[in-house]
DNA sequence: TTGATTACCATGAATTCCCATGTAAATATT
DNA sequence: AATATTTACATGGGAATTCATGGTAATCAA
């Protein structure tokens, strides 16, 4: 795998849509786009989904091609690849990251995950995701917290890392 | 597994947030990282993960690396995926050592576990942590000696060596 | 032409780079 | 063994660069 996305942060969105990309994540933007080369910008593809997902989901050229190599493998006509190929290639947005480090987000866009003057950025693998800072809090914070609280006390999640492992 | 660390020591952090790193911890950073050669400088990852963790703990490039298979090897859509990849991925921050085998840590870091003029680094087996002296003194050696104190008086911790072997 | 989108310029704050110094540790020299 | 030399470390300061953010002018689309 390529080299992932790290971190997460808050950035001001201004009313033309405008929001910076954090800079560690630019520089895995523009390692991932095969295209790329110093001075340029670095394309990127946001998928956005259906009404139920509530956040923008920002993936590199290189992990939305292995995306698409993917569904190029299922069978022509099948349901799953229907499906994907609804959401990869027609719920998403391809855009270029701007000469000041800054994504454009379309009204459109905004509007689906109800976002306002602040974005949350936070990196999942090879992929980031932009959340309304309110609805990451409430709905993604509030949800592993009620999942913990099922756990025993002293559990420790780390606990995780050693169970399905690839050894 | 790669070598590990082993130490602990206090270093100055200045206004700026850097903070040297225990030369021995350094020799390790080197051979953890695999993009490491003589001359360059040792990348590493500092998790720091939620509000309930009030130090650093920071990863070799291949200790991380391992994480990442094993996050990898967890089903899509999972909580424990999702909860480690928030940890691992989001609540993360990867840095480089810089020319004089400094660390820079960022406000945001040094604000998490309230650090102030000086850093405590320890050693735990394939990474380290950083801690404010003050937490690691009343919160940790606390911890432990209070479950010292549960234990026969004359009870040897190497006992539990023998417990849990090479499974 | 009017609202929206895109290109360009501006600026303060944060971060990185480069250089400097004192001191301890290691090695070499009488 | 005692002393001189070198090397590695810990730490500090300032200049240069990058970042995040805002504004305005130019371009586009309907």
């Amino acid at each position: 795998m390529a080299r992932r996305f790290r971190g997460e942060s808050h950035h001001k969105v201004d009313n033309k849509g405008r929001v910076s990309i954090p800079a560690l994540f630019r520089r895995v933007l523009e390692q991932g786009d095969p295209n790329y080369t110093e001075g340029l910008n670095p394309e990127l593809v946001i998928v956005y989904g259906d009404h139920r997902r509530n956040y923008l989901e920002c993936y590199t050229i290189s992990a939305i091609e292995e995306v698409d190599a993917k569904i190029d493998a299922l069978p022509r006509g099948s349901m799953e690849r229907r499906m994907l190929q609804r959401l990869f290639h027609g719920q998403s947005f391809p855009t270029i990251v701007d000469d000041t480090g800054r994504l454009v987000l379309p009204a459109k866009l905004r509007r689906k995950i109800d976002l306002e003057a602040e974005a949350f950025f936070i990196a999942a693998g090879d992929t980031f995701q932009i959340w309304k800072p309110e609805t990451y809090e409430t709905e993604e914070l509030a949800k592993t917290e009620a999942w913990l609280d099922e756990l025993p006390e002293d559990f420790d999640p780390m606990a995780y890392l050693d169970r399905a492992g690839p050894d």
